[in-house]
DNA sequence: TGATTACCTGTGCACGTTCACAGGCTGTGA
DNA sequence: TCACAGCCTGTGAACGTGCACAGGTAATCA
């Protein structure tokens, strides 16, 4: 007897049924749901499969059903970014555990050089991923005006300035929770309330300074506002401009815990005290976020909930249900930092 | 005439094929080599791919090749190690790139729970994946036995422990790289040198250690040792415990940047100057290094080139090349904290 | 009794591709 | 003139699955 594991060809659909005395088609209806199968033959179908160790076929399975099965994590920032925020692995192993629990498969996709949007575009179009889940997009992407314009079943994280309307999302609330902030500032005691801002085409960046405008109200003043690009480095180019421009701010809410971050190395090199001098506040609470020293004072985005529900509305969406927008709160976090 | 994008089939190899004037071997032969192939023929179809904005189905290529023209992205890791720690992104990104590169996609697999264990032996097993890169390995993984036992062309990162001769590795000199370290705070003078190695169960932990012992030689001593498992809290735990057993310390070797980083907020927090007081290496140079305060002194893996040779040798493997166990250089990078 | 219904099962076809094979054409050497 | 090789092309058969359809049985109803 060969029992090889590489002798041995693997079992199809067709040594199922005929181990278990029926036909190809009684076992994919097991397979399938198992409606409108006895309960003899449905015993019989699952004794074996257990004993042939058969697994479905899923490019065979793919053919014919036209559905792939998998959903595509679609990353669109540049590479510099990724190296330390933790951010995107947070959504990222959110999503493959969700698509997992549901039998399907995470298919990863970068589309950094414009080459390689266009093969993630002739990709996508292909038909070889049954959606795509959106991660931070900039404004008038033409990336996302592609798929649109394909009909692929969208979902993006964040509001996608510009497309609002033609894919689905789920987002914080990011104008509520800036506001949130600087309201904690206040409440603190602080006046001179800096900002250092996301890039602006991206929803983080102008929502997140909405929220702070509006917040501010009367008090609002641009020397207070500098712009970032969501790295360390942005934000501490930021806070030297701010303090060189307006040496009398006494707090910065900066957009992201990164730039936080930045922000921070360079009050410390200033010899100036957090929070006693200036109160920092950031944006994501990413895993980064404790770990500063001070810890840093955030608002909490909940990414193992935004990563579950882009799945589920993605998989809605492909489904044939209507796309929409999901807003989930921003919840502050207080630590030593403000 | 109607041309939307919903109610057009899309074309297949059949649609080139009469668009060219030709028949589905040669339209197929062009596409795969192009050998044997008259020139008027190729340029026929090439233009009719153009023209028809035809690209193959890569199910019903797989389902006759046996080839899914795709590589997993193994991760057993527990959750919250992926917070803080980049590595793994970058690692992830430099390996989508690589094989995005070759047509090729990435699937990224969560080997977490038991129960994901046993989905991704069987999805790997059912061969919907032509290789598997296996990300930091745990001695006696039984995940790892399943994959060679099936005979899963599979390459680790890092050596992997107990399955060395079975599977390919990609990994730094991580002994070389420890012993590096150590060279170089002895060499600024210090001589209590302790350390905080990774979990003894993986390759980092267990050869970082190896390297620390055997530069140390006679002056090696076990009270200077602590164990931890590369996360920051991890890191900070074993600097109180080191600091409450040996306060005469001089030096601390952190088998992780993320441990290095814990270990400085302690060392922060009980009034010891960094590196005056004591002396902080790391191992990684991951993104972080370089934005703790004071930067952080580590060895730098080069995870880019880690990543495009693991892709390199796994496709080698996939394509009947026997396995093997690429070592590269562990450089170190000299910052402030050291 | 005959017609209708509800349930269960098997069979042929299609999905889009690659591969093996057969065969045509052209040129070369015996 | 015939055999043979080298190049090029077309065709049929697979790959493993889901789905539509036909057909069977048993129960229910007029």
């Amino acid at each position: 007897m060969d029992t090889t594991a590489a002798a041995r060809r693997r079992p199809t659909i067709r040594d199922v049924a005929a181990a278990a005395g029926v036909s190809r088609g009684t076992v994919s209806r097991v397979i399938n749901g198992g409606h409108w199968v006895s309960p003899e033959a449905r015993e019989a179908v699952e004794r074996a499969i257990a004993a042939t160790g058969y697994r479905a076929n899923q490019h065979a399975r793919s053919l014919v059903t036209g559905r792939s099965n998998s959903l595509a994590f679609l990353l669109t920032e540049p590479h510099h970014l990724l190296f330390a925020d933790p951010t995107f692995s947070i959504l990222l192993r959110g999503a493959a555990e969700a698509l997992s629990e549901r039998g399907m498969t995470l298919i990863l996709l970068v589309a950094g050089t414009p080459e390689e949007r266009e093969n993630v575009a002739q990709y996508v179009g292909a038909g070889h991923v049954d959606g795509v889940l959106l991660i931070s997009s900039h404004a008038d992407d033409p990336l996302l005006d592609t798929l649109v314009e394909q009909g692929i079943p969208t979902v993006a994280c964040g509001i996608p300035l510009g497309h609002a309307d033609q894919v689905g999302s789920v987002s914080v609330d990011e104008q509520a929770g800036a506001r949130a902030m600087v309201a904690h500032l206040r409440s603190q005691g602080r006046r001179r309330i800096a900002t250092i801002t996301g890039p602006l085409d991206t929803p983080g960046g102008r929502l997140r300074l909405e929220g702070y405008r509006a917040e501010l109200g009367d008090a609002y003043d641009e020397r207070y506002v500098v712009h970032g690009d969501y790295t360390a480095e942005s934000g501490a180019a930021g806070m030297d401009t701010l303090l060189d421009r307006a040496p009398d701010l006494d707090a910065v809410f900066a957009a992201s815990d990164l730039m936080a971050a930045g922000a921070l190395g360079v009050l410390r090199r200033r010899g100036l005290r957090v929070p006693e001098d200036v109160a920092v506040g950031g944006f994501d609470d990413s895993g980064l976020a404790a770990t500063l020293d001070p810890p840093l004072t955030t608002i909490h985005q909940p990414f193992d909930r935004i990563s579950a529900e882009m799945v589920a509305m993605l998989l809605d969406v492909v489904g044939g249900a209507p796309h929409s927008a999901v807003t989930m709160p921003a919840e502050l976090v207080r630590r030593a930092s403000a």
